[in-house]
DNA sequence: ATGGCGAACAACGTTCGA
C-alpha cells in the first residue's frame, strides 16, 4: 500500500497535475494540503472518476485539507484541534492495513512567518495543541501515521542554506524543538529512518529559479508510530511533478506499507 | 532591503504563502 502526502497549492488549478500524478503512481491513499478551496467546489468527481473516495475539510482561499483513498476509511473527524483562528489544517481517518486499524492524521501546519507576529505565536500554540492530541490519540490508538505540510526543517542538511533560515519560522530551534517533542513521543521521522546523511527536498519556492538551482528545503514529513514502523518498507520523495507545467512549489512524498 | 512567483477573490489590486 502507497500512502502520499502533497501540498497541491490548490487543488483546482493543480487538477491535471494531480490526475496524472495519480493515473502514473496509483497512490492507494493521497492527504493533501492547502487545496484552497471549500468543500462545495472540490472536484468530488475527478477524483471518483480515478476510483477514489474523497474527505474533505476545505476553506475558502486558503488551507483546507483532504484526503482521498481507493479504499473505504472510517471514522472522518475534523476537530482534533480546536483551531483558535478557524481554519482548515487537519483531517484524521482510520485505515484497516494488514487486520490493524491504523490512524491516518493529515496535517497543515502553519507558517508561522514573521517571526515577531502573531501568526508565530499561532504556529506555536497550534504546534502544542497537536502535541496534546497526538498524546490522547496514542493512548487509544498507538498505530498511527501523520503526515503533511510541516512547515518544519528538522535540520541544517534539510534546507539550501541554512544559515539564512536560522531566524525563520520554519527553521527556529524552538519550532525545531516541538518536532523533536513529538518524535519524542513514539514516531519516527520515516524520510531519516532510511535516509541517514542524505539531502532531499519537498519543497521549492517559485522564485528566484529556485527549482533550477535546487534551493530547496524539506518540510514535508511523514511521521510514524513506533509500533508500526516495521511496516514501512520505503519511502520516496517524488520529483516528478514539481517538474511538470504548472506545478505546486511542493512535490508528494511517499512511504509504501507492507 | 526589496522583490521575485503563483493563487484566490462579492477580483483586475490586494493578501497570502514559505
Amino acid at each position: 500500500m502507497i500512502i502520499s502526502s502533497w501540498n497541491v497549492n490548490s487543488v483546482r488549478a493543480r487538477i491535471e497535475n494531480i490526475k496524472n500524478y495519480l493515473k502514473k503512481y496509483k497512490p492507494d491513499i493521497l492527504m493533501m494540503q492547502e487545496i484552497k478551496t471549500e468543500n462545495i467546489n472540490f472536484p468530488y468527481d475527478d477524483f471518483s472518476n480515478l476510483n477514489y473516495e474523497s474527505h474533505v475539510f476545505g476553506q475558502k482561499s486558503y488551507n483546507g485539507v483532504a484526503i482521498i483513498s481507493k479504499n473505504k476509511l472510517k471514522n472522518i473527524r475534523f476537530d482534533l484541534i480546536k483551531d483558535k483562528l478557524n481554519q482548515s489544517r487537519i483531517i484524521s481517518a482510520d485505515a484497516i492495513f494488514k487486520n490493524k486499524n491504523i490512524q491516518l492524521i493529515n496535517i497543515y501546519i502553519p507558517n508561522g512567518n514573521p517571526i515577531d507576529t502573531a501568526k508565530y505565536q499561532y504556529k506555536k500554540k497550534w504546534l502544542d495543541d497537536l502535541i496534546r492530541q497526538l498524546k490522547s490519540c496514542i493512548k487509544k490508538n498507538p498505530n498511527i501515521i501523520l503526515g503533511g505540510d510541516f512547515n518544519i526543517i528538522p535540520s541544517s542538511e534539510d534546507v539550501y542554506n541554512a544559515k539564512s533560515f536560522e531566524n525563520d519560522a520554519l527553521f527556529r530551534l524552538e519550532i525545531r524543538k516541538k518536532l523533536r517533542e513529538m518524535i519524542n513521543l513514539g514516531f519516527n521521522d520515516v524520510y531519516r529512518h532510511f535516509n541517514k546523511t542524505k539531502e532531499d527536498y519537498t519543497f521549492w519556492d517559485y522564485m528566484r529559479g529556485a527549482w533550477q538551482k535546487n534551493n530547496g528545503m524539506r518540510i514535508d514529513h511523514f511521521l510514524v508510530s513506533n509500533s508500526i514502523i516495521d511496516k514501512i518498507k520505503s519511502v520516496n520523495i517524488n520529483k516528478d511533478p514539481r517538474g511538470r507545467k504548472k506545478p505546486s512549489d511542493h512535490t508528494p512524498i511517499e512511504i509504501k506499507l507492507a
